[in-house]
DNA sequence: TTGCTGGTCAGTTCGACTAG
DNA sequence: CTAGTCGAACTGACCAGCAA
């Protein structure tokens, strides 16, 4: 069988739809091998890739307008949908209702040119919003305190999908200027409770753990280049070389080019 | 369990300085 | 002149304690 795939990164939210068929989808270093009917949300600026895993398979994918992004669950919330699929319930009646609407808006795709262009844009509008609506409503439920169905293990992976999120987040984007506020962002939770809960899953800060991948990046382009002090912290995400120095002299117990001389 | 508040101190910036 | 360090001042992340 000669090997399908797709993907990329976009930057725009995207709703992938397997309709038959079995499919490997790799999103955010997680790798869900589904059969159909699977379902999965994926978040701007995400990078995924599609494998097929049967001869015959089908699936669509729709990328979302403005309008129904600002609907579109966090990050954390598509994590814990996204471990779903494959394994769905679908003895839920909520359930049910997503995957029959999706499939719904697949036959709408197929017969997309008997509409006028505005017509067609807006009843698959309708469509999208309320699948992420009953998706939103769903994860809720799971994720609500009183909720017969929260179990505890469900509890944990909720936790470590949030840690999960943040420290992708700053692997990815370590050279930005990342600060608590855009941390709280990515999974809208207090601040105060989002470091509680980084530091209970993961002993550590969150701030610490972005220190430790800038300071491997440095210690990398010491290693391995002849750019300068001032280069490399840049490139390490260090805004000032004042505080590299200082933060590297902290942990190495030397200066930055005195370790690249004794290295 | 979750979220808020206020105090503390580590993180960060900036300017001055030294060495080569 | 460039690269790097140091010290002072400011900022905001973090923690502890409390309330809902």
């Amino acid at each position: 069988m000669q090997e399908f795939e797709a993907g990329g990164i976009h930057p725009y939210h995207e709703l992938l739809y397997i309709q038959t068929g079995k499919v490997q989808l790799t999103w955010l270093h997680q790798t869900y091998e589904v059969s159909a009917p699977a379902l999965f949300i994926l978040s701007a600026n995400t990078p995924h890739r599609m494998v097929q895993k049967s001869v015959q398979y089908a699936y669509y994918y729709l990328e979302l307008e403005s309008a129904e992004e600002s609907l579109f669950p966090a990050i954390a919330e598509a994590r814990i949908w996204n471990a779903l699929q494959g394994n769905l319930e679908m003895t839920s009646a909520v359930v049910r209702l997503i995957i029959d609407s999706a499939e719904l808006l697949g036959s709408l795709i197929k017969q997309k040119q008997a509409f006028p262009v505005k017509a067609f844009e807006t009843i698959a509008s309708h469509d999208i919003n309320k699948i992420i609506i009953l998706i939103k409503h769903l994860l809720q439920t799971m994720v609500n305190p009183n909720s017969q169905q929260m179990l505890a293990d469900e509890k944990h992976s909720f936790k470590q999908a949030i840690i999960e999120t943040l420290m992708r987040y700053m692997e990815t984007f370590y050279l930005e200027d990342v600060t608590l506020k855009t941390l709280v962002d990515q999974v809208h939770l207090n601040p105060s409770y989002l470091i509680r809960l980084f530091r209970e899953v993961h002993d550590m800060t969150p701030f610490q753990y972005l220190n430790t991948l800038r300071m491997n990046a440095a210690v990398s382009y010491l290693q391995e280049s002849k750019l300068t002090i001032q280069e490399i912290s840049s490139l390490s995400g260090y805004g000032s070389i004042h505080y590299f120095s200082r933060l590297f002299k902290k942990k190495y117990g030397i200066s930055p080019s005195l370790w690249r001389e004794k290295n």
